[in-house]
DNA sequence: CTTGACCTTCCCGTGACTGGAACCCCCATT
DNA sequence: AATGGGGGTTCCAGTCACGGGAAGGTCAAG
């Protein structure tokens, strides 16, 4: 398989599949001219890759994760350390954006919105002065 | 006033109000040894800069913030749009990180975490296989 | 006169790609 | 044989908002 049946199947973009390559996430064949052979077990990694990092995982999680999977003999525990260590980063940052959330929404609700120069959005940033 | 001063007064490194100052963001005089001479006014705005980005936004969502700010004449209707922009941008990021903790944690509840290789989260990335 | 805390500019690195240029390969049609 | 088009390849630059660190100028204190 070359590179664009791989990225129809796996719906990873080529670019993505040959900087996976790049940093040696993934290791294809190489045709005799020059062009990307793909095996199964590497569309199976790119598949991998893709639910690790549409669920957030940095690519250094996912090179992690990747050799837990290949590892036959790893413990659970070392794959949920991972994971849970992802999640409290995942809390972490619904925080903020909470936080963010519920101050903007105030300060959007607050302002007239019209033609007006006066703005409680302004006047909050500019330090209530 | 010099760099450091403004630095500790608005909490913002020296580096990112140098960076402010290189992308045109503040406009710091200065003196004739070179080193940058802070106004009130340049303080002022860091303060507001450092505000808006606390609330998420862009440099480029704060260049127009700021010229609002100091435009006597704007409409608060023009920095409504922004902020509600901005609030749809932070609302959609939380969607997907709920998302993301969801499956996470439905996940890692599944996984035992102990010595055993066996584990769901892996199955789960390895597309149930 | 030296120390040490400031300040300056400049360049590289971050994460995870994306865009684009310049070029090669292969098959089909004119 | 030439051409066209749709693959593929490499490499370089850019993204965003800075941070790290080098190499060097400046200034007040001891």
């Amino acid at each position: 398989m070359n590179i664009g049946d791989v990225s129809a199947r796996t719906g990873l973009p080529a670019k993505t599949i040959r900087y996976y390559e790049d940093i040696d996430l993934i290791k294809p064949l190489r045709d005799d001219n020059g062009y990307r052979r793909f095996r199964d077990q590497d569309v199976h990694k790119l598949n991998f890759l893709g639910r690790a990092r549409a669920l957030g995982f940095t690519i250094e999680d996912c090179r992690t994760l990747l050799a837990l999977y290949e590892d036959e003999t790893r413990a659970s525990a070392d794959v949920k350390r991972v994971a849970r260590d992802h999640l409290a980063q995942i809390e972490a940052k619904i925080a903020d954006l909470n936080a963010m959330r519920d101050t903007l929404s105030h300060l959007i609700d607050a302002c007239a919105g019209d033609d007006r120069p006066d703005c409680p959005i302004l006047k909050d940033l500019g330090g209530k002065g």
